[in-house]
DNA sequence: ACGGTAAGCTGACGGCATGACAGGACAAGT
DNA sequence: ACTTGTCCTGTCATGCCGTCAGCTTACCGT
């Protein structure tokens, strides 16, 4: 389904081409989380993987062609988030604990990933949409399933919440939490109190109650 | 207050000199939102205000340092947003009323600075001091207050939610959906509904209650 | 084993951005 | 007109970008 890897001057890449691609691949999300992105040079990258800028180029059209390319990759992997919510009661004691679990799960994807996410939420917001998608893909993850808690605990307690509206508030939320962890610290919110506060914040939002003590 | 007006070389600016780098200055706004960030070139800028990158040159240190300029302008501005909250009362009617000027004022603010402010946003978001300092000074414009009415109405209904984390949580939403309200139209939230649901959320998380018809 | 074919890599090059400098243009005061 | 200090630009060295021709290497059929 993939298709077969290709250079860009349409030649398919045999056993050795796919390592040094792989190599660049990863090169380059080592820059990425260690100089801003506007500085990421190509020689850079090929330099940090023993090659020259020429092959880099026989890979990739731009900088921006192999980050995508990063990006894809790790928005398949956002499929692992769904699991947190797959299945998962939002009863009482328990509820509270899906909750936890799913702050805990997205936080810890989110700084695993926190290079690349922070060029694609550039991008997102810059209006590309080969990043927007992607983004939406990563968010969708959780708030898809997290939508569907909620309607189905609407279901019992009315509310007259858009369920899609509130899902995405909280999932932004969490991104951004994310992507902003030091913002709270400089609130005074402690890294260890931010998550129960995330987690309450979840879990008011899909049960609207207060959580059992 | 601000200290005279600087070549990079030292010598003080003059009406002309000034006239030119407040020139280069609204062509530099300019550029940011019609190209992404990675590709802004200091000859495009140059080359818009009608001089040469040398100039540029005589009056910023580079991108980063003149992107720096204009949004340390855009963080004096923010002070405005406080007004959205100052005296302002959070009971029946008239506290819905407040959380939805909030709301638009934030999302009006944000969007009129959106280019500058997705920059800032990256920039903190890599760790530069510079741009967090900057972005919090935002934010704290609206969180500050926010927290302020937060702590005095749980003084009445007494809540277990420490008051800075849920403002903090309130303000980052706001600006994530300024950001990203694309994605929220992708989640069948329309433009138009997105606001009252955002000011729904904030008068919930004040009040603690539902908001009167 | 051998030659053919396609994959893989790089040196080299024109083009452009960067950043520094010195010198010329300009305005203002004497 | 002359001086002084501000302001702008031409020019230059340097370095990255993006492309190409051409060399080397691996694979495959006979």
């Amino acid at each position: 389904m993939t298709g077969q890897v290709r250079t860009v001057d349409g030649r398919v890449a045999g056993r050795r081409g796919q390592e040094t691609r792989q190599k660049l691949l990863d090169c380059l999300r080592e820059m990425l989380s260690t100089s801003p992105y506007r500085d990421v040079k190509v020689i850079d990258v090929a330099r940090m993987a023993g090659t020259s800028p020429a092959t880099f180029y026989q890979y990739f059209p731009d900088v921006e062609g192999a980050v995508l390319e990063i990006a894809e990759e790790m928005a398949e992997d956002s499929v692992e988030l769904k699991e947190l919510l797959d299945g998962k009661s939002w009863v009482g004691k328990t509820g509270f604990t899906t909750s936890e679990d799913l702050v805990d799960g997205f936080l810890a994807f989110w700084r695993k990933n926190d290079a690349i996410l922070r060029v694609v939420t550039l991008g997102a917001a810059e209006g590309d949409k080969r990043f927007f998608k992607i983004r939406m893909k990563v968010l969708n993850s959780v708030a898809g399933p997290l939508g569907e808690a909620i309607k189905a605990n609407q279901a019992k307690t009315d509310k007259s919440v858009d369920p899609a509206a509130l899902s995405g508030s909280l999932v932004s939320l969490l991104a951004s939490a994310a992507e902003h962890s030091k913002a709270f610290t400089a609130w005074g919110v402690k890294v260890k109190d931010l998550k129960p506060n995330l987690a309450l914040q979840v879990y008011l939002g899909v049960t609207g109650k207060k959580p059992p003590k």
